[in-house]
DNA sequence: AAGTCGTGGAA
DNA sequence: TTTCCAAGACT
């Protein structure tokens, strides 16, 4: 067992963790999550990278930790709420199970965060990838992590072809497992750091955290230097441990597929407020159930009525493996009532939403695309209730043609 | 055990 | 323009 078959005799563990530590502790990026005590905070960060980009978490994960500081405020959270706070993130299920666990941990486990990877992964929405990552992280455990980053290394490193089967994942596991250093035995460790109350604090984990760092520096190298496409070699600080020196075949990939849709934007004064009609997603939908976009326009029998018009706007927006090309269309003037006609009312959950409001309702990201690019929402929380004036006011003089038209004398009863 | 689930940025 | 794919989990 103590034989390191696994990757190869030339590869010394001691070795590649010294390169790779080197290099990581001048090399890592500054992220908001890094050097984070919280063990909440971990987790939050880890459920959002899953499948996503570091860009697209910094952008969400300051805002949500102001909403639910704590792992107790997120639970006693109503889940739309946590939706509103991860709107344009994406696989919003993710959002729901962090909710559900956070509800349970706070049920069932007196509102503390398991300490160790086996507890932490029969949690909802942690899995063999993200028990790993907060138990490294957060708690100093020896688990080595494999994510997209670590596959790719750890396939270039030791000259493996993708291997999708139960043996292709075994083989990295046990590779990762083989590079990762042990856990600093938390009774010789420095003595830990003193938080809030309210905060669970990683008690226990040392200063030091070689498990954590390495598998933090793993997932850097692969994200910087290890790349897909054209990995930058010269600076790696493994390249003379590596097999291939960067080549690295993979699996060709289903080809998109293309879907037209169409949606309306209908905009509404009441008084001071601004309204904008959108529709609830049934429950039981499979894509993102119960939460807003617009009014979907169907595009079979009412495609003459679209015909004649110039949509407002449109924009390609990607769902797995299928593409949606969408059109914007909006009423041309307050008379202008056949697109509304064109709206199934029978299937749709409408409701008038005042713009001021929307930054707290659960959008869909397309939905929350169309009306920051058509400036009906902002992109950012408001503050000042002056700036939120501004900001309407600047609605409504902008005379672009991306402007959407305001309905005047919108109809009450009209659904 | 393949399919499904979002989004945006880079090439 | 199209293609790729990112700190995966669940069914």
């Amino acid at each position: 067992m103590g034989r390191r078959t696994e990757v190869g005799p030339e590869v010394d563990p001691a070795l590649f963790q010294q390169n790779l530590m080197e290099w990581y502790r001048v090399h890592a990026r500054k992220l908001p999550w890094r050097g984070a005590v919280d063990p909440y905070c971990i987790w939050l960060s880890e459920i959002m990278l899953q499948q996503t980009r570091v860009a697209s978490v910094i952008e969400h994960y300051h805002e949500f930790l102001l909403k639910f500081p704590t792992l107790l405020a997120l639970a006693l959270a109503p889940e739309q709420d946590v939706l509103a706070a991860w709107s344009g993130l994406g696989y919003y299920r993710r959002a729901r199970m962090l909710h559900k666990a956070a509800q349970f941990i706070t049920e069932e486990l007196g509102g503390v965060l398991p300490t160790n990877s086996v507890a932490l992964r029969t949690l909802p929405g942690i899995g063999e990838y993200t028990s790993a990552a907060i138990a490294s992280i957060a708690f100093g455990e020896s688990v080595a992590v494999v994510d997209g980053n670590v596959e790719r290394v750890l396939l270039r490193l030791t000259g493996r072809s993708e291997d999708r089967t139960a043996a292709g994942r075994a083989f990295l596991r046990s590779t990762a497992q083989e590079l990762v250093p042990g856990a600093i035995d938390a009774g010789s460790a420095t003595k830990p750091g003193v938080g809030r109350k309210t905060k669970q604090i990683a008690v226990g984990r040392p200063k030091r955290n070689p498990p954590g760092d390495h598998n933090q520096a793993m997932m850097e190298l692969g994200a910087t230097i290890c790349l897909p496409r054209a990995p930058l070699c010269l600076h790696c600080p493994v390249r003379s441990l590596c097999m291939t020196k960067g080549e690295h075949s993979t699996f060709p990939r289903a080809k998109l597929r293309s879907r037209e849709v169409a949606f309306l934007l209908s905009v509404r004064k009441r008084g001071v407020a601004t309204e904008v009609l959108l529709a609830q997603r049934p429950a039981e939908a499979s894509l993102m159930a119960g939460m807003y976009e617009l009014p979907p326009l169907p595009l079979d029998a009412e495609a003459d009525e679209m015909a004649s018009r110039e949509p407002l706007l449109r924009i390609r927006h990607a769902i797995t493996n299928t593409n949606y090309y969408a059109r914007i269309y909006a009423p041309m003037g307050p008379s202008d009532k056949a697109l509304r006609r064109a709206v199934p009312i029978a299937k749709a959950d409408l409701h008038w939403i005042r713009t001021a409001t929307l930054l707290q309702l659960p959008l869909t990201g397309l939905c929350r695309k169309v009306l920051q690019r058509l400036d009906v929402m902002p992109v950012r929380p408001l503050r000042a209730p002056i700036a939120e004036e501004k900001h309407v006011a600047g609605f409504h003089s902008q005379s672009s043609k991306g402007s959407p038209v305001i309905d005047e004398d919108e109809d009450h009863d009209s659904f």
